[in-house]
DNA sequence: GTCTATATTCAGATAGAC
DNA sequence: GTCTATCTGAATATAGAC
């Protein structure tokens, strides 16, 4: 059998996935990318427009397991608003350190083409958005939100690029920052 | 005269930077650094090791201008410490917008390699650290300290990134955020 | 649908003349 | 200290045979 591999479109995600989990998207090459699932780089035109399109299907596919993950700690969780969001951000913050380099790709760059859909990214805050508002109030309860994704985020940043170089134990830190914002917001005056 | 440029390390890194400010650090070739010199490009190498040297030399460079910065609006703020707390992370939020492609490329990197000096960071939290520990206590102040820094750094990085898409008066849902921070910690048990 | 072969572009870096 | 010339390597992407 002269051509035994035969790849597909989701195949080629799944796969250039894998290598940005393993090795960051700066090293994936559609070279290397073929090369893993058994074919030659000019294969992978007939299933992906550009390099741009596929790193835009990862980070679609990135976002869709974040929304996922979101979706299963809300589901799981329970108590206080306050108590329920300090869980989702941790799920969030999890999720991050699980995989770092996709969570990287996804919402650290600077491309507008490789930017998942904008109505995905709402679905991923959705959760936490209704539990942050439980706790804030409606009326400033967009700045709380965006407060509270500025913090696990760059959180997670600060860690992921080796910033928090002080020792200690980062996760009590983080619970304990959380904690301090959430109290902020439900003694508002 | 055959030669009329002359350059030395500080105007290439200054020119770096300039560079940098204007078209992203992705953007920056030593050719075209050199031909910004009016020189081409071997000639860099007289006077820098390699690329990821210059690199972190910029990024030096970056910190301390954001050191510059911050110890500029301690000094000119005044209040109680959480005001000068917010003051502070303002600056910084400033320093950051001011200069966004160079602040990506100095605290946002991946590489080891490209890292400006851990002292030099040291001494830029610093009077954020100072400030901190008044509002929160010393037992959890590097949590506190941790804490503010992800707020910042996220919110800043968010707004790079384009992230925050649903209108509203981002400097505005800032200071309301650092607020509820920092009235978090002022609330502590 | 995959292949070989190649076009194109560009990068960082070095050798050696002046 | 700068130059010309070149090396080396890698990348995305396309053309056309099978």
């Amino acid at each position: 059998m002269p051509y035994p591999s035969q790849v597909n479109r989701d195949d080629i995600i799944a796969q250039a996935w894998q290598l940005i989990e393993a090795d960051g998207a700066d090293n994936l090459s559609l070279n290397k990318l073929a090369a893993a699932l058994g074919v030659k780089a000019p294969s992978l035109y007939r299933h992906v427009a550009n390099k741009a399109a596929l790193l835009q299907a990862v980070n679609e596919n990135t976002s869709l397991r974040l929304i996922e993950a979101l979706q299963t700690a809300a589901a799981q969780t329970s108590g206080s608003p306050s108590e329920q969001v300090a869980a989702l951000l941790h799920a969030y913050r999890h999720f991050a350190h699980e995989h770092p380099h996709s969570y990287l790709l996804a919402f650290t760059n600077t491309d507008e083409a490789l930017r998942p859909d904008a109505a995905l990214l709402e679905q991923m805050v959705l959760p936490i958005q209704t539990l942050m508002t439980a706790v804030s109030g409606p009326e400033q309860s967009l700045a709380a939100l965006r407060g509270a994704m500025a913090l696990v985020h760059g959180f997670v940043l600060l860690e992921l690029h080796g910033q928090l170089r002080r020792g200690g134990d980062l996760a009590v830190d983080f619970a304990t920052a959380v904690q301090a914002y959430l109290r902020g917001w439900e003694a508002v005056p």
